[in-house]
DNA sequence: TATTGTTATACTCTATAACTATA
DNA sequence: TATAGTTATAGAGTATAACAATA
């Protein structure tokens, strides 16, 4: 009745790791990178990054949003905001109208282009996700977000 | 009896998710991002980023080890990890010494001020992980750990 | 004064292409 | 031919500083 368990040694089982593998800091970056990196692959025939997809994705559910809630909802500054707003402009994907309420803020809207090239990206971004998560369970995976989802909302804000 | 289910969306109610939430590249890329960035504050008195860091912890552990059987550990192509080999040669934490053997490898060494470092840096480490993780039981703790391990093991390889 | 957006710049981590030296 | 290391370059994602326009 022994229980596996799955260890990064298994990887390269000539290393010691001294405790590495016990930072949770490197699973996440890790595993985020794999993520990531599979990702940008498969959305490269779209000319979309995964960051300019999550925009996108928010622009269409919220039209006429501003890049201040964008940073807001992502936790990033305004002109990291800004950047992928730019770039998804310039490929024709997001306008910017100006607000007639308040003209220091803008209000963004997506193109039919844009429209395209999310319906795309959600399906590539579906199948990522079913193809790196296929090894776990339900209920593994809904734990997965719920645990990750309460270190984020319960981190200290940056600040302190 | 009802149990408090945590979202994103608490952060910012005003906008419309429309499943982005259920993307859990999103929930990796953003915890990541909140350890990264608040691990590479505090390191910054050391002259060190959390991924040198690394580095440095597996050269301690593995005294003569070669950059590829890094590349290998981390699952990164070999000159990433030569950047990094090379920014802490420059600080002086690390010195190379071609092998005799294999006069093309070469090993890697940490020096008296890398080990002072490392071991700063593993305090400012495990302190940085305890404050973000206090929210977490044990058990989730360590849910974490295999969960995000399995999907990391299991991911098809990349040339696939 | 405070907020919104923008520009310029820089840093971290990652990759690919192309090279040298050695096996 | 294959492997170890290196150099050059680029791209994704993030930040800070400083600015203009508007509230």
């Amino acid at each position: 009745m022994t229980s596996e368990v799955l260890t990064r040694q298994s990887v390269t089982p000539e290393l010691a790791l001294d405790g590495l593998d016990s930072v949770l800091g490197l699973h996440i970056g890790t595993t985020n990178t794999l993520f990531v990196s599979r990702l940008e692959r498969q959305l490269e025939p779209l000319s979309v990054t995964p960051k300019q997809v999550a925009i996108l994705w928010l622009v269409h559910a919220n039209p006429g949003v501003k890049q201040t809630d964008l940073s807001r909802f992502f936790k990033i500054e305004r002109p990291t905001v800004h950047q992928f707003v730019r770039q998804l402009m310039r490929n024709g994907y997001l306008v910017n109208e100006p607000s007639k309420l308040d003209r220091r803020a803008g209000g963004l809207w997506i193109t039919e282009s844009g429209q395209i090239t999310l319906a795309e990206a959600r399906r590539v971004i579906v199948a990522h996700e079913d193809e790196l998560t296929a090894c776990l369970t339900v209920r593994e995976k809904s734990e997965l977000f719920r645990i990750l989802m309460k270190v984020y909302l319960s981190a200290p804000s940056k600040e302190v």
